[in-house]
RNA sequence: CGCGGGGUGGAGCAGUCUGGUAGCUCGUCAGGCUCAUAACCUGAAGGACGCAGGUUCAAAUCCUGCCCCCGCAACCA
């Protein structure tokens, strides 16, 4: 089985923030989720290039505009490098294969009759790109976003027949039978693109005059193909469209595309409509989750309160970061977020409970067993017991993007063994009874392997350290695709008795 | 009547579709333990579930009306 999962391509007028890490982090581990789980996964990310924005930024540097996108796309992948991201695909819209991508769809719509020229004028605010109707601006005359006045101007442009498509749209999105349904999530988000398409659909335009950083259009040099129909195509561009089919038939339609709330529209509606006009299959999930606010704060450049991804991995290391961002907010739905509350998940869930567990472990086995895994028969019920706390409901949640609830999971199960050393009193044990002592530690240890492997798609680096501080054998990865097919737990564990331990030291330090 | 979401112990949320002792995390308080990163475990206090009506043996949950908050209304993840 295969899985193709997107993040949007980002627009390189800004430097990553904590938004862009957010998206690609939830990405990320469903992605590595998935490959453990044996599915031929392809997972796209990239960056999205064209438009006057970036050109008049460049200008504004002094650089041209692909020098200016060079840098910029670098500056995206280093940081997904540093969050230890995993993209199979890395994509860039100013990339020559993309242009031939987007030639050959617009082709098809222009073939088909699906673009048509049309005049076209009115209010235009450079800093939106975008016409106004009067209604739209505020009491001055202004635009509402940028408070500047708007020029009169008209163009001609090239639109694209996206009211043809309204009534195949709805049916798509809201028949759950129908074969090419496209699963919106989540639902109020659904609802409200169900709403407006009911009220009605506009076509729209496909291609600027004005702008000439982008990709000609073929057929009239004198335009270029508008931003959002040069970005949404990138999707197919990266598997493969059009020139390698096998790849492209492999991977395409798209098991996930994941954005923010405010690209919905575009992706629910104006993708699948083109999608349509080219009779390529839809993507089968659109996903778009909140946004953040910082202690009730709009986060923005000009307020100097946009989190880095860098300053996050600078105070809670990479595999925490990964861990945190993606579950201080119920996904799909806004949430406000503080340094106090990431410090405080810190804390409570990985030092005091993960760290400390191993920690706790760990001393015990070096104290009594020379730091070996000890000779012992496993405690299976308890082992048990902690399995079917991550089984019950951890596939579910990470299946549907519910990573807050799956990491909730895990912490029970930590929850779980840290009651069971409570019951066990394995300080007492050392005194009294060395084969028990011996059972129990053993035992701890194969359940901590347990928890490292649903670990490893959220925290890759501490997974596989625990794996080694544990003694477990082979390679982390394997062992738990092995593991999530079969469900067993090899004969003498995964730690194997008699190998050698290593002493954890502070895994996560605490934060004060 | 533009569309959508929400108002539940101090904070943040779940529960509402499929009515029937109100649950989770954090915080507070008390106790236990002392292996461990002053971490861990147990227990307790604290809520007329926005307001007002209605249906019902029974409503946070269904119906009606009202009040308040927020998001969206076409390119900030």
């Amino acid at each position: 089985m295969k899985f193709y999962i997107t993040t949007p391509i980002y627009y390189v007028n800004d430097i990553p923030h904590i938004g862009h890490s957010y998206t690609t982090i939830v990405a990320d581990i469903v992605a590595r989720w998935k490959r453990l789980n044996s599915f031929d996964v392809y997972f796209l990310t990239g960056t999205d290039e064209h438009g006057a924005k970036i050109a008049e930024v460049a200008k504004a540097k002094g650089k041209k505009p692909q020098e200016f996108c060079d840098e910029m796309s670098a500056k995206f992948r280093a940081t997904w490098k540093l969050l230890n991201i995993s993209n199979d695909g890395f994509i860039r819209t100013t990339e020559y294969r993309h242009f031939i991508a987007v030639e050959n769809i617009v082709q098809i719509l222009f073939d088909k009759g699906l673009i048509f020229k049309k005049k076209y004028g009115g209010m235009y605010c450079i800093g939106c790109e975008k016409f106004f109707a009067k209604k739209d601006l505020d009491k001055n005359g202004h635009c509402p976003f940028h408070k500047t006045k708007p020029i009169l101007q008209s163009e001609e442009n090239y639109f694209f027949k996206l009211s043809f498509f309204k009534d195949a749209l709805l049916e798509r999105i809201t028949d759950v039978n129908h074969k090419e349904y496209i699963n919106i999530l989540p639902e109020e988000r659904k609802n409200e693109i169900v709403g407006k398409l009911k009220l009605g659909l506009e076509d729209v335009s496909f291609s600027r005059s004005t702008i000439e950083w982008g990709i000609p259009l073929f057929f009239d040099k004198s335009q270029t193909v508008y931003v959002w129909a040069d970005a949404l195509i990138n999707y197919i561009t990266a598997v493969g469209y059009p020139s390698d089919e096998t790849k492209f038939k492999n991977y395409w339609p798209a098991d996930v595309h994941l954005m923010a709330k405010d690209i919905l529209w575009f992706h629910s509606v104006v993708w699948p409509a083109i999608l349509m006009g080219a009779q390529l299959p839809l993507p089968k999930t659109i996903y778009s989750h909140g946004f953040f606010t910082l202690n009730g704060n709009k986060m923005s450049k000009s307020l100097g309160n946009v989190i880095s991804p860098q300053k996050l991995v600078e105070n809670y290391g990479v595999d925490a970061t990964r861990y945190l961002v993606v579950t201080l907010i119920p996904f799909g739905h806004d949430g406000d977020i503080s340094w106090q509350g990431l410090t405080l998940k810190y804390n409570t869930d990985l030092a005091n409970n993960l760290g400390n567990l191993i920690s706790r472990t760990l001393k015990v086995a070096e104290k009594n067993f020379n730091l070996k895994a000890p000779q012992a028969v496993l405690n299976l019920d308890f082992v048990k017991n902690v399995e079917k706390k991550l089984k019950e409901s951890f596939a579910y949640n990470m299946d549907n993007f519910q990573l807050h609830k799956a990491v909730e999971n895990l912490q029970s199960a930590i929850t779980l063994v840290n009651i069971q050393i409570e019951v066990d009193a394995p300080w007492k044990l050392a005194k009294t009874d060395k084969s028990k002592l011996a059972m129990c530690i053993f035992s701890y240890l194969q359940a901590i392997d347990i928890i490292a492997m649903y670990l490893l798609s959220f925290m890759p680096s501490l997974a596989e350290r625990i794996w080694q501080i544990t003694g477990a054998s082979g390679n982390i990865s394997d062992i738990t695709k092995k593991y999530f097919t079969n469900g067993i737990i090899p004969e003498g564990g995964f730690s194997v008795s008699g190998t050698d331990l290593k002493p954890p030291g502070v895994l996560f330090p605490r934060i004060l």
